[in-house]
DNA sequence: GTGGTCAGC
DNA sequence: CGCTGACCACT
């Protein structure tokens, strides 16, 4: 790839004039270039910057490829020169022309740092890492170097490895940099041509463009909002816990007559089992199990389990919630942002990461705590909206389970329902014990429930779990035909898929081997369910990103935590957004039973749950 | 880097 | 029994 140019109107190599016709194409109503009729459809572009975080990080050059075989690199902002800083507002008019379609690997990031310069892309996304990830959702990764290995056995060579200890990009001089960078961008062009045909003919092209796409500009909205933290709140907490945590290791070094680390696993064991000489219940690959169902066995027989227990619960929130949140506030917007991966998981969902928003905690005390934290801007309220039992109306849905569909059509407590039909008792007679074990064999079906599951998530023998699940499916004929033929067509297949046509690979679905075959046998039943809930609730967030966009609304969506949607809203538009919000959330798919939404509001996060 | 543990859906 | 990410200890 030596036909690389860098722009610069101080060198004078040969592809250095070529290079600059280049750029003129990509600009509206400057000087004519060569082929005077040749008209800018598409861009394949890379964005280098000072680090991987967006928000954070400033541009320090842009690679541009209009077509295979050639691309070019514009330093913006290297330390050492040339640099090229008139350009930028020259690319701004290429990349904020809508009938330009942009091609990148990982437009998301390419986006969001644009924006700072106060660049707006627009026009139809290519995204090579979204056309990788609907290829091969189960894929470990979908880097430009992963995809590049794949699909054109190209092996990408990293900067950092050739320019060895450097930083920060804008340390790499320009000339060196346009190696890597331009190629980058070639690369994108080159994946375009071959991910997008295959998408084609793999029937995968409307879930791009019909959902995929469109949320990407979602979601890079969602990050560019943020959420507002109250970080004194969380110190206070922090403060609090601290003291809490200290009184729990003074009673258990005490309990224990020793002193030892208790978030060590092993020196815990070794307490508990050697010192205390209680019963290991279940062991690891290394040694003694300490899970929580194991220490809750043992602390019917000693105290000191329950208050590793209670010691554990309040370190985590504290360390992973309390201290961890405030240091990831984000210096500019004083909001935290987090990072919502597109590409991450086999089923479709999103990923939340840095910070991870979607396991904040919900029960408990503290846990309340920790989302009190979380709270609207001046003047605004937190919306939350969230699906009812979405997981299981999707399963009515594809099951045409003639009970499932009933309950659901009448607005049933669903979980009292299972237990009135695994109890053999009426509906009214249902008590909490019954409905408990109903509820957990629920979530098990969705989830492919094996006997021993089933077994281990209610404490109980695995014959009388299998009596719940042969009651159950006796009960639910519907559904034991459908995950029958779910199997039997991920077998032909190879595959299974959701609704909307997204497919996940099972490529160990014929194992030899039972306990791997059953593994995926469950993940094809688990995996459509999962995964047209994700489809679902993408549909319902384009939707709403759409109408608050159109209606020129002040509010904005936030987060989305798999099943709920939360979003941050001016106390005079609450009303009105609501009953927008629920309708799109209901009506996102036509399902043989309704979709239902819980919306609640609130100063913050817990109040509006 | 890996494994254990636990926060969420 | 499904899907994640973060923190900690330990090698």
């Amino acid at each position: 790839m030596e036909q690389y140019s860098l722009f610069n109107e101080n060198k004078k190599e040969e592809s250095g004039q070529e290079a600059r016709d280049d750029l003129a194409v990509f600009l509206p109503g400057s000087r004519p270039v060569p082929a005077a009729d040749y008209t800018l459809r598409e861009l394949a572009f890379d964005v280098e910057a000072t680090g991987v975080d967006p928000l954070s990080d400033r541009v320090v050059g842009i690679a541009l490829c209009r077509e295979k075989g050639r691309a070019c690199y514009v330093p913006l902002r290297h330390l050492s020169g040339p640099n090229l800083p008139d350009a930028l507002p020259l690319l701004k008019g290429a990349l904020e022309n809508a009938s330009v379609a942009k091609i990148g690997h990982n437009l998301k990031y390419d986006i969001l740092i644009l924006r700072k310069e106060g660049i707006r892309a627009q026009g139809a996304l290519y995204d090579t890492m979204l056309a990788s990830y609907l290829l091969n959702p189960n894929k470990p990764g979908h880097s430009l170097g992963d995809v590049s290995l794949e699909y054109l056995s190209h092996r990408k060579r990293a900067y950092t490895e050739v320019a060895g200890k450097e930083k920060s990009f804008a340390e790499v001089p320009p000339e060196e940099a346009t190696r890597y960078a331009a190629e980058d961008a070639e690369l994108a062009m080159e994946l375009r041509d071959i991910l997008f045909p295959l998408l084609r003919e793999r029937g995968l092209e409307k879930l791009y463009f019909d959902i995929e796409m469109p949320l990407l500009s979602v979601l890079i909205d969602m990050e560019e909002v943020g959420i507002r933290i109250d970080t004194g709140k969380l110190e206070k907490l922090s403060r609090e816990l601290e003291r809490e945590l200290g009184g729990i290791e003074a009673r258990i070094y005490a309990l224990a007559g020793e002193t030892f680390n208790i978030n060590s696993p092993r020196q815990l064991g070794k307490v508990l089992f050697e010192n205390l000489g209680l019963k290991p219940g279940k062991k690891t690959k290394t040694g003694y199990s300490t899970g929580m169902d194991v220490l809750e066995e043992l602390a019917k027989a000693h105290e000191l389990p329950g208050e590793v227990l209670n010691y554990r619960t309040l370190h985590k929130l504290k360390t992973t919630y309390a201290d961890a949140l405030p240091k990831l506030l984000n210096r500019k917007t004083g909001r935290i942002h987090t990072s919502f991966n597109q590409t991450v998981t086999a089923t479709g969902r999103l990923s939340s990461s840095e910070p991870n928003l979607q396991n904040i905690p919900v029960r408990g005390e503290w846990g309340i705590r920790i989302r009190e934290a979380f709270i609207a801007d001046e003047g605004h309220v937190l919306i939350s909206a969230d699906y009812s039992q979405i997981e299981l109306r999707i399963l009515a849905h594809m099951s045409g389970d003639r009970g499932l569909i009933d309950a659901f059509s009448r607005n049933s407590d669903i979980h009292a329902r299972t237990a009135s039909e695994l109890f053999g008792v009426p509906i009214e007679e249902v008590d909490a014990g019954m409905r408990r074990i109903a509820k957990v064999v629920n979530f098990g079906v969705v989830y492919g429930m094996s006997p021993y599951g089933l077994s281990e998530a209610l404490g109980i023998p695995p014959p009388e779990a299998s009596a719940y699940i042969e009651r159950y499916f006796s009960q639910h004929p519907g559904v034991r035909d459908y995950i029958d033929a779910t199997i039997q067509a991920a077998r032909r297949t190879g595959c299974v898929s959701t609704l909307l046509g997204r497919t996940r690979p099972l490529p160990e679905i014929g194992n030899s081997n039972a306990n791997v075959r059953q593994q995926a046998e469950r993940l094809a039943v688990n995996s459509p369910i999962q995964g047209t809930a994700a489809d679902l609730i993408k549909i319902a967030m384009i939707r709403i990103a759409k109408r608050l966009r159109e209606g020129g609304f002040s509010t904005r969506m936030v987060l989305q935590i798999h099943d709920e949607l939360l979003f941050d809203a001016p106390g005079h538009e609450r009303e009105g957004v609501t009953a927008m919000i629920r309708h799109e959330m209901e009506h996102s798919l036509a399902l043989s039973v309704p979709l239902k939404v819980e919306i609640g509001w609130g100063g913050n996060w817990a109040e509006a749950h």
